[in-house]
RNA sequence: GCGCCGGUCGUAUAGCGGCAAUUACAGGAGACUGUAAAUCUCCCGACCAUUGGUCUACGCUGGUUCGAGUCCAGCCCGGCGCA
């Protein structure tokens, strides 16, 4: 790695995976492990800049998918970036794509992580998109797969589309993200072992078509950001399910494959998150990052650290955060709730995030109650803090070399509400 | 005074004689893990209850009917029109 990006570990965890350390990139650092804030089409939701970098967050990750299709990644190009256009001098990160093959086919039409069906469905049921978009979203799957790349249709407007390794890499050279991802394919939990193995190869496949595209990549508009100092970071992306003998086997190969760092994929029942982590982090190289994709859970993050991984990006504190779902130290809280209405302490006694600090559980709920903007800004500085905090303290606590008591201190509180 | 229209669950609405009764909002609760997500789901007359049942309800009082929120009569209240 050169160019302005690399890694250091400061100190591993005994008997453990977990690790503290530093990731450089060419827009500062980033001291691992680190709670990543998510801003899919370069906002995190209801956040002003200055106001993330307040809850403590060190780097935000932007979506290829969503960014493609609005604003268009030429766009981003042309305001310099996804941070000069969204105003954000610190690091970023941009994900490939590749989860909407999941969360648009296999998810499709579900609300949650639990799919019961594998990808490449037809039909289901949509809502939100008026007249004629509505009508064909009911009749036709959002996504088609093949081994080149995947068909999908934009959730917007319904037009076809199409991504393939080599154009997720294309537009995120456009998006400029320091750290970008492989694409690949997110399989459903609940997928059989044949079709995760299919899908695993194919992520396979198509990561080797990644790293060839990112190094030498044929399109004019990003030749330039080749051998400069602006280079990107390439992770690959490990899948496999919840099958161990699948994650390792694709351990090996994007090991192999020479990636600036990793990523950890899947779409996990809670019981599988920390085995599958463990089994994939024996296998990748230690002095290489390591990026658990989409885990937020307060277990899930203290499982995925002690598990070697450095970075996490998940939705949860901003999404939750906006439908009034509150996280304090003894476990999520309903802000809407009816006791709430005249409780006039902090939602959090010693918490020192700015919500906490100037305002009222009283006043919280009145904001939601009256779906005030405000209340989602206030509600997404708190549980960004949350997070931001909590993976902090995990940091600090192996610098310590305190991590088992950090965390069952933690948990012994946690959900107790 | 006469005429017309209207009075339905907190509010606003739907309701060709079989209704504890539509829809929306409000209210109560829950969900949310690489954001189709300021979203979605459930509950919302009372009392029992295992499926299910009993009661009280559509301004009031009567009537017609096996059965009335729905039809009829009178009354009360509100709006509009004419005097």
């Amino acid at each position: 790695m050169q160019n302005g990006f690399s890694f250091q570990i400061e100190k591993k965890m005994s008997r453990q995976l977990g690790r503290a350390g530093v990731l450089h990139t060419p827009h500062g650092n980033i001291e691992t492990p680190a709670f990543v804030a998510i801003g899919t089409k370069a906002t995190v939701k209801a956040l002003a800049p200055d106001q993330i970098k307040n809850t403590g967050a060190q780097v935000v990750l932007g979506n290829t998918y969503h960014l493609y299709l609005e604003p268009g990644e030429k766009i981003v190009k042309k305001a310099g970036g996804i941070g000069k256009f969204m105003g954000w001098n610190g690091p970023t990160m941009t994900d490939s794509g590749g989860f909407q093959v999941f969360s648009l086919g296999a998810a499709f039409g579900k609300r949650t992580s639990k799919v019961s069906q594998p990808p490449m469905l037809i039909g289901r049921k949509h809502r939100g998109l008026s007249g004629t978009t509505k009508e064909r979203m009911k009749t036709e799957a959002l996504v088609k797969i093949d081994d080149y790349g995947v068909n999908f249709r934009s959730y917007k407007d319904g037009s076809e589309h199409r991504f393939t390794p080599e154009r997720s890499i294309e537009i995120q050279h456009a998006l400029g993200a320091d750290i970008i991802f492989a694409f690949d394919e997110c399989t459903s939990p609940h997928a059989d072992k044949a079709y995760q193995r299919r899908a695993m190869e194919r992520t396979h496949r198509w990561a080797a078509r990644c790293l060839a595209a990112h190094i030498f990549d044929r399109h004019p508009m990003s030749i330039k950001n080749m051998g400069t100092e602006k280079k990107q970071a390439l992770f690959g992306i490990v899948q496999g399910g919840r099958y161990e003998d699948l994650r390792k086997e694709n351990a090996r190969a994007i090991w192999k494959m020479n990636f600036d760092g990793f990523g950890i994929g899947g779409s996990f029942e809670k019981e599988d998150m920390g085995n599958a982590v463990r089994w994939v982090n024996e296998i990748l190289p230690e002095e290489k990052p390591r990026h658990l994709l989409g885990i937020g859970g307060v277990a899930d993050l203290f499982s995925a650290v002690e598990n070697g991984c450095d970075t996490f990006d998940c939705v949860s504190p901003t999404r939750e955060a906006r439908t009034g779902s509150l996280y304090t130290k003894k476990g999520r809280v309903n802000i809407t709730n009816a006791r709430f209405r005249t409780d006039f302490s902090p939602l959090e006694k010693d918490c020192p995030c700015y919500t906490c600090i100037n305002f009222t559980r009283a006043y919280l709920a009145h904001l939601f109650r009256s779906q005030e903007l405000l209340g989602y800004t206030l509600a997404s500085i708190h549980n960004l803090s949350f997070f931001i905090g909590l993976v902090k303290n995990m940091r600090t606590a192996i610098l310590d070399g305190k991590f088992k008591k950090y965390k069952d201190g933690f948990l012994d509180t946690y959900g107790k509400i």
